[in-house]
DNA sequence: TTGTATAAACAACACTTGTAGTGTATGCTA
DNA sequence: TAGCATACACTACAAGTGTTGTTTATACAA
């Protein structure tokens, strides 16, 4: 498996990816031990062993740094997990156990406040099942006219799916994710019964529930990217 | 009108909220004139001819004010907008025509980057939406059960309305609010169909296209507060 | 192996940040 | 109007930020 599944360029210096790798790890460790926005640029550089102006040499900011190190594990996972090309229904189920797990991971790892943090890694997550979504809905065509355009109904789609495992993950007492895919999903694929084929799914259906995986075995990807998600 | 629609004690020293709406001023100004982001304490605080430690005294840090800021603009507009206390569609739609405007008036007037600030700006609208459209549910009792709770069902659809706002003011050559109502509006609303009276609204309905307001006079609100969307 | 390109180290810079202590001005109330 | 409470001004400080210029170390290709 590739260390930075991002990277476009064919081959690139190994300093800049050993770098790079050193950066990530050390914001990593960092976020296991206390909370995003108490963390400074001096102490990521330092704990990476590297100089300060060699961390604004890769990266605007912290910002920026986590950014792109969210970005690589949010597609990780769900390159991983949607690889099959499943139907729409399961592709939505899928991602909405694939953000649930990642919004446990962050809670229960980083310490809070987790505002900034949050706010990052939403726009990433939500950028990523936007894309996916797109790219999904423009290949299948709809079985009837629709009034939304595909843009309109992938955008709204993919913020109904954050939007739901956002709401899960604040509930103080969590309810299984299974729970949740059973009572959200007809929520959310209402939206979509122009593309799902034959006969839309009934908005209670018993056998879903029944057919719901158990959600482990969500966070082990990309484990040598972000161990302190063990 | 209340300046400071977001205040909670009964009468506040008018010192405060003479130094308040000097540094929400100030800001306003400012983000008229530069980024978010590259906008100092030190500014504010300049530009509201006060002292760099009241600022402190009064907001942990910038993003503190603009939050403060914001939440006021938006719960005033909202609140305007929906006191007529319309219908479940109708509410969502009026939404729809807020959230576009001021998603809107922040683009015309605040220079990129605005990163930081659509994060923020993000999150307090979703929280306004959201807790009006949670009191409206919870006092409207479904016409069938429902697998989703009422926390869900608002959480999804708070977040696709932002979500469709959001698609709406990204495109390169904006289209009409009202022709995005007509086409997105039967997304979002499918969610909630168990909570429409009587016949749910059809898919497509050619007379609710030509019902559709005019979007103007949407950021005619709060003036005093946001002079800067003039 | 040598030469060249460039990544990283290092030091220094002006600036911003968040906080603390002290004095002054202002609003409220008796 | 006198007195109390407190909002604000002012100063100072340690720490962090983002940038620049120079030197050293490393990757890679001839």
């Amino acid at each position: 498996m590739l260390i930075n599944p991002l990277a476009t360029t064919e081959r690139e210096d190994p300093r800049i990816t050993r770098t790079r790798n050193l950066l990530i790890e050390a914001l990593n460790e960092l976020m296991g031990e206390k909370s995003f926005e108490s963390i400074t640029v001096s102490e990521i550089a330092e704990r990476a062993t590297l100089n300060r102006a060699t961390f604004y040499a890769h990266f605007q900011d912290k910002f920026s740094l986590l950014e792109y190190s969210i970005r690589s594990l949010v597609r990780t996972q769900l390159h991983a997990e949607l690889s099959a090309d499943p139907g729409l229904t399961e592709m939505i189920e899928k991602m909405l156990r694939v953000v649930c797990g990642l919004l446990e991971g962050y809670e229960k790892h980083c310490p809070a406040p987790r505002g900034q943090m949050q706010a990052l890694s939403e726009k990433q997550i939500k950028d990523e099942i936007y894309t996916l979504l797109l790219q999904r809905l423009e290949t299948s065509k709809p079985n009837r006219p629709q009034q939304a355009s595909v843009q309109q109904t992938a955008m709204v789609t993919s913020w109904a799916i954050y939007g739901a495992a956002f709401q899960w993950s604040q509930q103080s007492k969590r309810q299984p994710v299974a729970e949740l895919v059973r009572q959200v999903l007809p929520l959310i694929t209402a939206n979509l019964q122009a593309y799902l084929p034959i006969k839309p799914e009934p908005l209670a259906s018993p056998r879903r529930a029944a057919a719901g995986r158990a959600p482990s075995g969500l966070l082990s990807y990309n484990l040598r990217l972000h161990p302190q998600f063990l």
